[in-house]
DNA sequence: TTGGAAAGTCAACAACACTGCCCTATCAAG
DNA sequence: CTTGATAGGGCAGTGTTGTTGACTTTCCAA
C-alpha cells in the first residue's frame, strides 16, 4: 500500500508499469497462460493414467540422465513420498530405469528407457509447439523480456539452480 | 521435428530463439516461476483451511462484483461441482455473499463481504509484491515482452476473454 | 403449459500434494 | 568395528482440487 502510494506520487513516466492494476493484469495473464501451458500435455497424459507429476519427472530425467533421486527431489520441490509414488509407476511400467550407484551404492541413478524417451518426446513436443507458436508471434525481443521477468519472479535459490542448469546438446 | 529442421536450415540470425533448447528453457522458466508465483498466497491460505481455488474465486469476484456463478465458472474453467464446493465454504464462512438476481431470479450474483474483501486484499498484496519486485528488476520493456508472450500462449477464446476484461478503477 | 436454462446437490473417484513414522542399505568417521 | 548420518523406499492417513454422472428445484420464455 505504501509501495503503491510512492509509485503514484513519483509517477516517473516509466513507473506506470508498477501500478496495482498493471500488476493484477500480469497476475491474471500468468494464470491463464499457465493453464494453456499445461493443457496439451495433460490431454496426452489423461489417456495413459499418468499426470503432470509424471511429465515433470520424465522431463528432468531426460534433461539430466543419471541424476539421483535426491537431485530430482530437489529440482521438483516435492516430498520424497510424493515423488516415490510417481517414480514407482514409471519404473514398473518400464519408462524409467533405476541403476544402483557405482561410487555410492546407496544412490539410485535415473535413466529413461526407449519407451520413456518416446513419451517424453511426445509430451514435450506438444508443449514446445505451443511455446514455439507464442515465441514466433511475440518475437525475439518479447521473448527476452518474458524470460527476464520469469527469472526475476523465482525464489533466489531456484533461480540459481535454473541458471546453472546445463544446456542440452540438441 | 520438421519444424525444428526448417529453423536450423533457415537460421535467419533472429530465428535462433525458436531452437528446441531455447523453447525448453522457456518451459522450465514457466514451471519454476509459476511455483514461486503461487507460493506466497499458498502460505497464507494454508493456515486458513483454504486453497488456491478459494483464492481464485475471491480474485475474480473482487474484480467483477455481482458476476453470476456461470460467468465465474467460465473464467475459472472448472466444473460446476468443483466450484460449488469452494463457493459453499466461502459463503458459509461469510466471505462471499450470493444474491438472487433481480431481473432473472435463477441467477446468483456474487459479492465479497467486508471480511472476504479483507482476505482478498491480503492474498493479492502478497502476490503483487512478488510481481512488483520482478517487474521492477526486469524493467518496462521486459514487462511488455512478458505480457506479449503470455497472451500469445493462451487459447484464443481465453485470450479474447482476458483482453475484454475491464480495467479495475484503482 | 411446457421445454429448457440456471443453479445447486449428492455420491464416487482420482491425482497429487502433505505429515509422521518406520525400515534397510550403505558410507564415513571415530 | 561401532556409531551416526545419508540415500532410498514404504505404509498409513489426510486434504485440496479436480473429474463424471445422476438428480432436483427454480423459474423464464415461447
Amino acid at each position: 500500500m505504501a509501495e503503491t502510494m510512492r509509485v503514484h506520487t513519483l509517477m516517473g513516466e516509466d513507473l506506470l508499469f508498477l501500478t496495482d492494476d498493471k500488476l493484477r493484469r500480469g497476475i491474471e495473464a500468468m494464470f491463464f497462460a499457465y493453464r494453456a501451458f499445461t493443457a496439451d500435455p495433460d490431454l496426452i497424459l489423461a489417456g495413459l493414467d499418468y499426470g503432470r507429476a509424471h511429465h515433470r519427472a520424465l522431463h528432468f530425467i531426460h534433461r539430466d540422465p543419471g541424476l539421483t533421486v535426491t537431485a530430482l527431489l530437489d529440482v521438483l520441490g516435492v516430498t520424497k513420498q510424493s515423488l516415490n509414488r510417481v517414480l514407482r509407476t514409471l519404473i514398473e511400467d518400464g519408462l524409467v530405469e533405476s541403476r544402483v550407484g557405482r561410487r555410492d551404492r546407496r544412490e539410485r541413478h535415473l535413466h529413461l528407457t526407449e519407451k520413456g524417451a518416446a513419451l517424453e518426446r511426445r509430451l514435450s513436443e506438444a508443449q514446445r509447439a505451443r511455446m514455439r507458436q507464442a515465441y514466433r508471434a511475440a518475437g525475439p525481443q518479447a521473448v527476452a523480456g518474458f524470460r527476464q521477468v520469469l527469472e526475476a519472479m523465482m525464489d533466489p535459490e531456484t533461480r540459481a539452480q535454473y541458471q546453472s542448469m546445463k544446456d542440452l546438446p540438441e
